[in-house]
DNA sequence: TGACACGCTGCACGTCTGTGCAGTAGCATT
DNA sequence: AATGCTACTGCACAGACGTGCAGCGTGTCA
């Protein structure tokens, strides 16, 4: 839909934003990507706005204001719930998005998975909590990783041994799940935090 | 440390930043507030960025941004943790703020605090935990309640009775808390979420 | 009753900023 | 060789916007 130039001015703009609490202006998005006419800028606008991602209002200085379709946002993009296929592809299963912010750092390879199962319900995590998640490959020992084995994705702790890796639930009801060099499995990331909201539905 | 005028600006300025993805201008600001002259706002300015509310950037329009102390950000403010004195009134406890921003709704009557003890462990809510409350005076049978008796503010089930309220904790360990009528008892809110980070301290 | 802080008004100035119009180099089509 | 699209350059203009300076009415504390 877009070529990666608007898009880099995209993220430039999301990031200006969350440092400066204001949108930049053309010129300094033109200093930035070395462009020095206004309308080198206004022309990669133009796109983002009939593209939906962004809304201008015409006359005032920056006036760059976020797409009005509550998805797109800020915040941690939601991208479905753990234990369904392998989501965690950012354009699919996208099913909202969380307004988080820096509460966990950089905001750059969050994102927020909601939990299904009751297998990690001694660490505090519940059915329908929200964990946030930061996406790599690699994981210390003991941390909770967001993990996929034959396509499916669980959240777990990382128990790495010399030959085999162990996902260990935080239920006694469950036992660990030993996972050999040879089988297909991933890391996803590793949980930074964790969110729920409690009473009438929401 | 801020008067009800100033925090009201404040608010104006985060709710605007929200729906527009900019600051507003000290002219905006001032037809909001019905303050004619720029500089009556900008008195106001300098007190918030005395306060640390905000930072501001000279020369530049719309250059008021988030406090660089991470915390005070925008969100719900963070107020202190539960089990202290009887914190709750705004100003004072005031140990940061919490980024959420619409994931409760109506962000107005929400704080946040953070949980000491282990009395809510069954309920997934751990000692570190922030509690996300919504502040009001009454609560129905079984909501998580955040309460104060007899100046100490605690976390527990809400249980009324015909004669009595009880308090119960989610932690077999624990008794139930009986409030007869005449105690000095009062809701400070009803938890309507939890929010938690995990690993590198942060 | 004088001094001083608070919470503004009013205005002029200069810079910041979005907009409109005109033009161009490179590339792919036709 | 002409056409058209992409991705810009360059410039001038008007209005948006922050800043500085001067002044004023009200309340309070001494």
């Amino acid at each position: 839909m877009l070529n990666e130039r608007a898009r880099d001015i995209y993220s430039y703009i999301q990031r200006y934003r969350r440092s400066h609490g204001s949108a930049p202006t053309i010129r300094e998005i033109g200093r930035e990507f070395e462009i020095s006419s206004t309308n080198g800028v206004r022309y990669y606008l133009n796109l983002l706005e009939k593209a939906g991602y962004i809304t201008r209002t015409g006359g005032i200085s920056r006036g760059i204001g976020p797409s009005t379709d509550t998805a797109t946002m800020s915040g941690i993009p939601l991208l479905g719930s753990v234990a369904a296929g392998q989501p965690i592809t950012a354009e699919e299963n996208w099913t909202g998005s969380l307004e988080i912010g820096d509460m966990f750092g950089q905001t750059e390879n969050l994102f927020a998975l909601l939990v299904r199962g009751d297998s990690m319900i001694d660490a505090g995590i519940l059915q329908g909590d929200y964990v946030i998640v930061q996406k790599q490959e690699t994981a210390r020992k003991g941390e909770i990783v967001v993990a996929c084995i034959e396509s499916e994705a669980t959240v777990k702790y990382y128990e790495p041994h010399a030959d085999r890796i162990e996902l260990i639930a935080a239920n006694e009801k469950y036992d660990p799940i030993v996972v050999t060099p040879d089988a297909d499995f991933r890391i996803l990331g590793t949980v930074r935090g964790v969110i729920r909201t409690v009473g009438h539905g929401k």
